[in-house]
DNA sequence: AGCACGCCGACT
DNA sequence: GTCGGCGTGCTC
């Protein structure tokens, strides 16, 4: 019998599409009872055969070899192999995403070439007194005399704060240790990400009987369903987290590993204290705001099943657990476990298949489900359990809409009205702290001219410049050009004014309105630098502050008993934003901000400012009525099929010549067309849309145009697939070189 | 990506 | 005559 030949595919970890496929390699004879696929190797690449990292995918059996084969070179002594099913899974992303190989592996893979932390540490080897104090009386040298005499008291020491201790030198250190009087280890230390997070124990509370209903409701579900994902739907300050905790507590007495996501890095302290209050180092976290050897301890901690708990925003669903039970992921509605880079996943769709994979079980939770999740629970693809009441007793805030038009109608043209100055002052006589939002991004300080009604913008990207008080310019939010502000309007000469509030201005006003309190703000201005946005929430929980201004930032998750009131000053802004999603995340917001007030047992008041009291998505989150808003937005959504009724592709070009661009959409607009026709397609031919310039039709001075799918009757595969076939073998033929393209598969923003 | 091959301009 | 510019093409 002839014997078989064993072939290694491999990716290599290099960033080019034209490697983006397998390659074969023979298995050396020796390697062939080591090796296993996902593993770390070496391979000879090229002419030159330079050593370049591979990932094994798969090992195959072969007869016969058509072409001569390149030998695996070594295998990486890293235990950091990716497992049969991070390799499922990213050949599933690969399809699904229509991303590389090596950007999937990449999620899985920590980045290896940071080393670890080491520290070293010196023992005395004076053991017994009589030998200890007849060394001691010996002569030597004054400086290894001292260091003898500091270690026979405390034994041990690391080799730096020894030093440190005698003023000695390392020369005196290694000259003691050659004469085997004391010995030198080495400890492998792990960085610590906790370091600076203040941990107390967080006991058990009793549950509510509605908390209590849903964990039964839960378990029993899972029982006979459990691969059935749950969806709990709980109004804000109804005790999730505690259903979490408790959910966790049983998957670790399975000694399985559980998974929680959380929509940002912001939120991990707050949640990581109250699980470390609970269950210690078992949880790791893990995000991009660890340094490079942070991550990677916390990975192998997690990787070598030390921590069983993992939390962190969309990267840690990535984590490397090798016996999962479950994933949480908190905020399920949330945009941002939507990656905007490739690969373009969503957090909530890995989890998926990774419960698929390795049946663990799957919780969304949510005050404001996505239409999406929601309408799957409607169609039982989901069980729906439901938290209608607050943990603490205490009823939701009572929201009193302010109507702005009629407010400027009566003089008052400032951003903050009668009734909320009231609410205010009322609040702050109590000794009460309030928060206020401004979504900042949509409603900034802008330089208008109030006679032709001239807009700075930036001449980069055609996006309005904002106006820094403080330094005096205008700068562009997008590529962070600033300019000098104009006196007179270009177009005109009228004097120009500066329009809108932003978080600033809105400080500032409050800040003379209430000058005996104190006022801060959070925004990305302020919290750019590490651990700021912890250190204002820390004195807002301290009681320092009165009164918090912040953007969106300040709507999620916060939980301070003493907020009573919460004030938004304009709900309009995202409502007016050319995308089918403005409605729902209005609603959100809204009802997540209002949710800030009143979590103690004080009554808590929301004062919702806008120009439009009687939209849907502004009244109903007054009356936090969540079925309502869904069941008008959903039937919104089924008449211009939007998604859950359908899914969307959309297909940005990118370049520096705007006829290139608009070349390249609309050339590849026709080829989609031409190519679904082709296929069968060709009475659904509408669901390719006209392509046309972006919503920011210009970045950095590169132009945009986008092309928008939407998979009705048309398979959402076959669109993706013909989307592929357009970008990788057809790309010469339709798209200029000068020309990028990003696909999103089920974008987030469209436009 | 990285590297060799290759085909044209200014130099000891 | 050669040195070197970086356009083109290939890598199991």
């Amino acid at each position: 019998m002839k014997k078989e030949i064993l072939i290694a595919q491999v990716i290599l970890d290099h960033y080019h599409a034209k490697l983006d496929h397998l390659f074969d390699y023979l298995i050396p004879e020796y390697m062939q009872t080591l090796i296993q696929p996902g593993m770390r190797v070496t391979v000879p690449f090229g002419r030159n055969n330079r050593l370049t990292e591979a990932f094994v995918m798969t090992i195959k059996y072969r007869q016969k070899v058509d072409q001569p084969l390149k030998e695996l070179a070594h295998i990486s002594d890293d235990a950091y192999a990716m497992t049969a099913t991070q390799i499922e899974l990213v050949q599933w992303m690969k399809k699904s995403y229509l991303c590389r190989y090596i950007e999937g592996i990449r999620c899985f893979v920590p980045n290896n070439r940071t080393g670890k932390k080491r520290v070293l540490w010196v023992h005395c080897q004076l053991e017994s007194d009589e030998l200890a104090e007849q060394q001691m009386k010996m002569k030597r040298a004054p400086m290894q005399q001292k260091i003898l005499e500091v270690l026979h008291d405390i034994r041990h020491a690391p080799l730096a704060s020894l030093l440190k201790m005698t003023g000695a030198s390392n020369g005196a250190v290694k000259a003691l240790a050659a004469k085997g009087l004391i010995t030198i280890s080495e400890e492998i230390v792990r960085r610590n990400p906790f370091k600076d997070l203040l941990t107390t124990p967080y006991p058990e509370p009793i549950l509510t009987d509605y908390q209590e209903r849903a964990m039964l409701l839960i378990r029993g579900h899972w029982e006979k369903k459990p691969d059935t994902p749950v969806l709990l739907h709980g109004i804000t300050g109804s005790g999730k987290t505690e259903i979490y905790l408790q959910l966790i507590k049983s998957t670790l007495e399975q000694q399985r590993d559980s998974i929680l996501l959380v929509p940002e890095i912001a939120l991990t302290p707050q949640m990581v204290q109250r699980f470390r209050g609970r269950f210690g180092d078992q949880v790791a976290v893990l995000h991009s705001h660890l340094s490079e050897g942070e991550k990677l301890d916390e990975w192998g901690r997690i990787h070598r099943g030390e921590a069983k708990i993992v939390i962190g925003p969309r990267s840690a669903i990535f984590a490397p657990c090798q016996n999962l039970g479950i994933i949480i992921i908190d905020e399920e509605h949330e945009h941002t476990y939507k990656s905007e880079q490739a690969p373009r996943y969503h957090a909530t769709e890995i989890a998926r298949q990774r419960c698929r994979l390795e049946k663990a079980q799957l919780l969304l939770g949510s005050a404001t489900p996505s239409l999406e999740s929601y309408h799957e629970a409607e169609h039982q693809k989901l069980l729906l359990v439901e938290l209608k009441e607050r943990a603490a007793g205490g009823c939701l805030p009572q929201v009193e809409v302010v109507d702005l038009r009629r407010e400027a109608r009566e003089g008052n043209r400032t951003l903050f009205s009668r009734s909320l100055i009231a609410a205010l002052e009322h609040c702050l006589g109590k000794k009460h702290q309030a928060i206020l939002l401004l979504n900042r991004r949509a409603f900034a300080t802008l330089v208008m001219c109030p006679r032709c009604g001239y807009v700075a913008k930036c001449s980069q990207c055609d996006i309005s410049m904002k106006w820094h008080r403080k330094e005096q310019v205008l700068k562009c939010h997008y590529c962070g050009q600033k300019e000098s502000v104009p006196e007179n309007c270009p177009e005109c000469g009228e004097l120009v004014s500066f329009q809108g509030a932003g978080t600033q201005k809105v400080e500032e006003g409050l800040q003379s309105l209430f000058p005996h309190h104190v006022v801060a703000r959070m925004d990305q201005d302020v919290t750019r630098q590490k651990g700021s946005h912890q250190a204002i929430l820390e004195r807002f929980e301290a009681k320092k502050i009165d009164l918090l201004v912040g953007t969106q930032m300040i709507a999620k998750g916060l939980d301070f008993p003493n907020v009573t009131v919460v004030g938004i000053l304009l709900a309009d802004t995202s409502l007016n934003l050319p995308d089918f999603r403005a409605a729902e995340k209005t609603f959100q917001l809204m009802t997540q901000v209002a949710g800030r007030a009143g979590r103690g047992t004080q009554e808590g008041k929301v004062i919702l400012q806008t120009f439009q009291p009687d939209h849907y998505a502004v009244h109903l989150s007054a009356i936090q009525d969540y079925h309502r808003f869904y069941h008008e937005e959903i039937q919104i959504r089924q008449r211009f099929l939007y998604p859950p009724f359908s899914r969307l592709i959309q297909v940005t070009f990118w370049s520096e010549s705007e006829e290139a661009v608009a070349k390249a959409a609309y050339h590849s607009a026709a080829a989609i067309r031409f190519l679904l026709e082709k296929s069968g397609y060709g009475e659904h031919l509408e669901e390719v849309m006209e392509p046309g310039p972006a919503l920011i039709a210009k970045i950095e001075n590169r132009y945009r145009y986008t092309l928008l799918m939407k998979s009705v009757q048309i398979p959402y595969h076959i669109m993706r697939k013909t989307v592929k076939y357009l970008l990788m073998e057809g790309r010469d033929r339709y798209i200029s070189p000068m020309v990028t393209v990003t696909i999103d598969p089920d974008p987030r923003f469209v436009g």
